[in-house]
DNA sequence: GCTGCCGGGGC
DNA sequence: GCCCCGGCAGC
């Protein structure tokens, strides 16, 4: 359990580096390592890292607490293969760099000596012919210095045994916070999509692709993490980078935005609410005969800009424009098999497209993110003309009808019975015979605005009060007096659910 | 009058 | 959201 804990402890830890050595440690388990008799002062030790925009760790106590907080141009790049001297156990040993991750500043490197694999932050790793350990180059630290940085990469491993627990409750309610921060429930509505700051933007992937896992430090999409645990994970980028962006695209679990069970932060931890009636944005396409569902606003504009209407055209009009193109519906996460089983192959069979524009504008580079969900039904939809979601949901449990959504056009009158829909849910009661109807006084062109467009089956009635059911009720098998077996719906004095016309 | 249930309201 | 109830309408 205490290995659990730890290990649990070390993947969600936020402070600084750990170091694990599977190999020479049972079961791979993460174990802090700490250098002997030198125990230093958590506080003082935390000074030696900052934590940076970037997720990745800077000294701080050295470089001095006025300098900018960036990196030193001349830091060190460690290719493959090459050879360096790291710390380890108090000892200075001979390894090889495996992978260098400059955005975090880590460094995997091999110990062929101890055999095992483990990271380092890039400043507690000195090339091996250049910085030999016991002959600092000039202005360089002193072997005392030398050490104290070597202490670096160890100062989150203070010996943790009873408020354990505290610290990290504290650290997942961070998470908590920290993902709640770009959550979809607190996405700023549509009205204010063009006007997105690019942090904002940036922001999206990484809430929208639902992969969280090394964040900060795998940047290398699938090399870094590859293998042992041993990455950091740290809080999302406020800023993004391109390369963060590839990496969310390339996520196995790109096409599942809002599983969370890969992420690490979670992991081995109590469902937290899941998903139930969860309702997730999307962003259609509304070019004729498209259809096209994405999960990031980004993604439909650069669709819409790239697919419809071409890259020749002013960037700025086409930016107005884009936003005309595409609409919000809104999506209930749950299974729904039937829906799956009626998706056409269109969208099951929807490649992963993942654009790689160096040059363009950060938002560009997020990933276009094809809706694979059957729950989306979307195969019925990508290629009819623009459609929206009428989400309709029962607003009393009583009447335990589950939120349907209809592919409905907005342009046209639309006449949606409940039995309608119960051929599609069939869990659905009969019973509702509201007739459901609108007409968009809009113009029957493409031009919708995006809009949130909800709707709840209509609460007044039209005129005709329901006819009364032949079926007998619970009132009458059970009686007045086993009003406790009846239905709630009889109960309350609402239409019996138990007992159906 | 009995019954089903809609709409409203309290908590 | 859960629960109750007044009141309406069909029988």
């Amino acid at each position: 359990m205490a290995s659990v804990l730890s290990r649990r402890l070390g993947k969600r830890s936020l402070l600084g580096t750990r170091v694990s050595a599977p190999g020479a440690l049972a079961d791979g388990v993460l174990v802090a390592t700490q250098v002997p008799g030198l125990q230093t002062d958590l506080g003082q030790a935390s000074a030696h890292t900052v934590p940076r925009e970037d997720g990745s760790c800077a000294p701080s106590a050295e470089e001095s607490s006025q300098a900018p907080r960036f990196p030193s141009p001349g830091r060190q790049q460690l290719c493959a293969g090459q050879q360096v001297l790291v710390t380890y156990n108090g000892q200075e040993r001979a390894g090889l760099v495996e992978q260098h991750n400059p955005l975090s500043d880590k460094v995997k490197v091999l110990l062929p000596e101890q055999g095992l694999q483990a990271c380092w932050r890039v400043q507690d790793v000195r090339p091996a012919p250049l910085q030999p350990p016991t002959l600092p180059a000039a202005g360089g630290p002193s072997p005392a210095e030398a050490l104290q940085r070597s202490v670096s990469s160890n100062i989150d491993v203070p010996k943790r045994k009873a408020d354990a627990a505290v610290e990290m409750d504290e650290m997942v309610a961070a998470m908590v916070l920290t993902s709640l921060s770009c959550s979809p429930v607190v996405q700023s509505p549509p009205a204010g999509e063009s006007g997105i700051p690019p942090s904002r933007a940036a922001c999206d992937p990484w809430k929208e692709s639902g992969d969280v896992s090394d964040s900060g430090s795998s940047t290398t999409s699938g090399h870094w993490s590859g293998g042992s645990e041993i990455s950091t994970p740290s809080p999302p980028h406020p800023a993004g980078s391109p390369k963060y962006s590839s990496e969310a695209l390339s996520s196995p679990q790109a096409d599942d935005g809002f599983e969370t069970d890969s992420d690490p932060f979670l992991l081995d931890e109590p469902a937290p609410r899941k998903r139930k009636n969860s309702v997730k944005v999307m962003y259609k396409c509304l070019w004729p005969s498209c259809g096209k569902v994405l999960r990031s606003i980004v993604g439909i504009k650069r669709h819409v800009k790239t697919q419809h209407l071409g890259d020749s055209a002013d960037s700025d009009q086409r930016k107005r424009e884009e936003d005309f193109y595409y609409t919000e519906v809104q999506v209930k996460e749950e299974p729904a098999p039937e829906a799956a089983a009626a998706a056409s192959p269109t969208s099951a069979s929807t490649p992963i497209i993942i654009h790689q524009q160096a040059l363009a504008k950060p938002e560009a580079l997020l990933v276009e993110q094809p809706v694979l969900e059957p729950a989306l039904a979307s195969g019925a939809l990508s290629q009819s003309a623009p459609s929206s979601f009428w989400h309709i949901q029962a607003d009393h449990a009583y009447q335990a009808l589950p939120s349907i959504q209809i592919p409905v056009s907005p342009h046209i009158f639309t006449s949606i019975s409940w039995a309608t829909a119960t051929s599609t849910l069939p869990s659905l009661s009969p019973v509702r015979s509201r007739s459901l109807s609108f007409s968009e006084p809009q113009p029957p062109t493409p031009m919708l605005k995006s809009h949130l467009i909800v709707a709840s089956p209509p609460r007044v009635s039209i005129g005709t009060r329901k006819v009364r059911g032949e079926a007998k009720k619970c009132r009458k098998v059970y009686g007045i007096e086993h009003r406790d077996q009846w239905c709630t719906a009889c109960r309350w004095k609402k239409a019996c659910q138990r007992f159906l016309d």
